[in-house]
RNA sequence: UAUUGCAGCCUUCCUUAC
């Protein structure tokens, strides 16, 4: 039974997600520990509800498999599932705590972190770096950084949140002071330098770290293309990328999206043509490469027409390009269609179409708009 | 009865005006 588990898990944690699902259904004996394994394998690969079903579908469930429940709504972005699940959780361990806390940072509620996180009865590593991520993810930085001084133990994870707090917020010196004296690093430190000097447009630092850094993987090999694709060097990001020992779909995207931001129109067209795999995020850089170059039917073609999926994104985009030069009938209109398609509109959607209102110049429609948030979104205006 | 059954960090697409 124990290597039917091992095997389960080698799968798994590789991301070889079908084949964990095939190995699981061929098992003799499901233990616990498999259930739990594959609560994680569906939440993954975007099946959620089949993670919750499978969930129930378990007689005696411990803390380990609430928690990997509970981990696997936040994964998927479902918080209000993630806070019920916890509330009627039998107990609450460390991890428990942790998974909720990571949840409200998650979604904005820094306060409400706060509070679990003073009531919690054990504090850990974990939770500690949690709460620093909270106020670090939300840009409340002095904050983050007050109770950094204050942990009574330090690992990797924690200056890396640290480090990457600073990337955000675009203080690249104080990100490079800090990275300097680390105590503990590992590979993800040097990728978030990497990525901090790329958003800054250091690209010159950035490929000099990259040389020196003694491991690299493939998201180091990604940042590094980012660094050139995003600060117009598209020859040297696809000189890079001929180089490369392997690529996955955030390359091949990241090389598009250059292509998209500074070259003409057809540079993109011919190198989405050619892209062997193309995913929605591909199909969203060339509806904004259309809609860069003014091709609004262009776009929405695309949108409306060739897209084999969509996500919010797509819609957001569109929507945001119609506030600017398409007139706000449009954009009322596309919304509309978006609700009719039964997509959900998150915060980014609304800020979108506030913006056509404010290039209207219409504040009828946005006061209507807000008012709707809450009323028929269920959603708190920040 | 767990060196790998669960928890925190990095890379691509949308908004952040003046």
């Amino acid at each position: 039974a124990s290597s039917w588990l091992r095997m389960l898990t080698a799968y798994a944690s590789s991301g070889h997600f079908e084949d964990a699902k095939r190995v699981f259904d061929s098992m003799p004996e499901k233990s616990l520990a498999a259930y739990t394994i594959m609560l994680d394998v569906y939440a993954s690969s975007g099946e959620i509800d089949k993670a919750f079903y499978l969930f129930n579908s378990i007689e005696e469930k411990d803390t380990v498999s609430w928690n990997a429940m509970l981990t696997a709504f936040v994964q998927s972005g479902d918080f209000a599932k993630a806070r019920a699940l916890y509330d009627s959780m039998p107990e609450h361990s460390l991890v428990s705590c942790a998974g909720m806390l990571h949840a409200f940072a998650s979604s904005g509620k820094v306060d409400e972190a706060k509070a679990l996180f003073d009531k919690m009865p054990q504090q850990s590593i974990v939770s500690w770096t949690a709460m620093v991520a909270a106020y670090a993810q939300n840009g409340q930085i002095p904050k983050a950084k007050a109770l950094f001084d204050k942990m009574p133990v330090w690992d990797a994870v924690a200056w890396n949140i640290m480090l990457d707090g600073y990337a955000r917020v675009d203080n690249t010196n104080e990100a490079k002071k800090l990275f300097d004296e680390m105590k503990e690093t590992n590979l993800v430190s040097g990728n978030t330098m990497l990525t901090a000097y790329a958003r800054s447009g250091r690209v010159e630092e950035c490929k000099i770290l990259f040389d020196v850094m003694i491991k690299r993987n493939l998201v180091s090999w990604n940042a590094m293309l980012g660094a050139y694709a995003q600060n117009g060097l598209v020859d040297d990001s696809k000189l890079l990328f001929d180089g490369m020992p392997a690529w996955d779909m955030v390359s091949l995207n990241t090389l598009l999206s250059g292509y998209a931001e500074n070259g003409p129109l057809t540079d993109a067209k011919d190198f989405f043509f050619r892209m062997i795999q193309k995913d929605v995020v591909s199909w969203n850089v060339m509806l904004w490469a259309f809609a860069r170059n003014g091709l609004l039917d262009g776009a929405l073609k695309v949108l409306l027409d060739e897209m084999p999926e969509t996500n919010v994104v797509s819609w957001n985009s569109m929507l945001a390009t119609l506030s600017q030069r398409g007139g706000l009938g449009n954009v009322v209109k596309l919304f509309q269609r978006m609700e009719m398609a039964g997509m959900e509109p998150n915060e980014t959607t609304f800020l979108c179409i506030v913006l056509g209102c404010n290039y209207a110049g219409s504040v009828l429609v946005a006061r209507d708009l807000v008012w709707s948030l809450r009323g028929d979104f269920g959603m708190k205006p920040s």
